[in-house]
DNA sequence: GTCCCCATGTCAAAGCCCTGACATCGAGGT
DNA sequence: ACCTCGATGTCAGGGCTTTGACATGGGGAC
């Protein structure tokens, strides 16, 4: 039952001393309308879209970012890849151990200069990573064929402006 | 060592019988320029920036989103609740369950209706939502802040299209 | 040289999320 | 009445991610 979205309640300040009324962000019904619901929701489908059409490949979303970064800077270390992926070095770790596993990437077992352990891929991980680059960028034609062509570079401007305004 | 981004590297297509040769979905001289790559980046921001603010109110981003939801629907049920926070049943279960456990929603143990148990706030809830809510809203206007407002409407509108366009 | 700071890699514990699977309940057609 | 179908709630297993903590290595200040 209820569908979400579609609804506009009554406002809710009958709590305490509120010295700011909570003032929205921008004339908003409900959440639905905000920013930040809209931005995950797109972010959802991508990564739903993403999901399935890596599992017939073999890849995990996080595996396919590493992969991918991997091919255009051969060499990146684990933090590197965790900056590059927006994840925690622990969590690039257990990735990098998994494409590791499936023999798709090389990592020496120890550094000679500093501690950066350099990535590269192995023949199988860029054989991999080229036939799942096709689905992903279906899927990315997909998902732009909704925008307007000449509103396109503005809608990429805005996200950058968007994760700048909220620091690091 | 090295940077994520700002670097152009050859081709590679030298690898094996491609008839179409990954066309990417526009212009883009690496992953930085995709789409996907910085929608990805501003959700993680802002999921980061919402982690932040919410941990000093007691929250996590999908605990706080169920209690907007439940303030504005009340009664939805765990299923509805999935589906707006865009997850799955199980993960909403999870969520729900420790909402039930610090007292901020009410649940019954049994419908009588149909299957669905209708989920409300408890006066704890409401309140722990509002203050909360305050910072939350502070996230989205400083993320808001550097985007032109000219342009607001036109963001919202291309993200539904983004989501639109990839199913459901 | 020595000390301090920062970056890196790693381990452990916890939480979130997903897929797969199962049982229950209501609605509709037969 | 019966049966199928869809929706819901739930359990189990595994993968991803995070916070917290610890040890190692390099570079700069002193």
């Amino acid at each position: 039952m209820g569908t979400i979205g579609g609804r506009a309640l009554a406002c809710q300040n009958a709590d305490m001393e509120t010295p700011t009324p909570v003032p929205p962000p921008h004339a908003a019904k409900d959440v639905t309308e905000h920013v930040g619901y809209r931005l995950k929701r797109a972010s959802a489908a991508l990564r739903t879209a993403m999901d399935r059409a890596l599992r017939e490949h073999g890849l995990t979303v996080p595996q396919y970012s590493c992969l991918e970064l991997l091919d255009e800077q051969p060499g990146l270390s684990n933090a590197d890849l965790a900056r590059g992926t927006f994840v925690t070095r622990q969590s690039a770790n257990v990735v990098l151990r998994g494409l590791k596993d499936a023999e798709l990437i090389t990592r020496p077992q120890s550094a000679e200069h500093g501690r950066a352990l350099p990535v590269h891929l192995t023949a199988a991980g860029r054989e991999r990573l080229h036939a799942a680059r096709r689905a992903v960028y279906a899927i990315e034609v997909r998902m732009i064929s909704g925008v307007p062509a000449d509103r396109l570079a503005a809608l990429l401007s805005d996200l950058d402006a968007m994760t700048e305004a909220l620091g690091d």
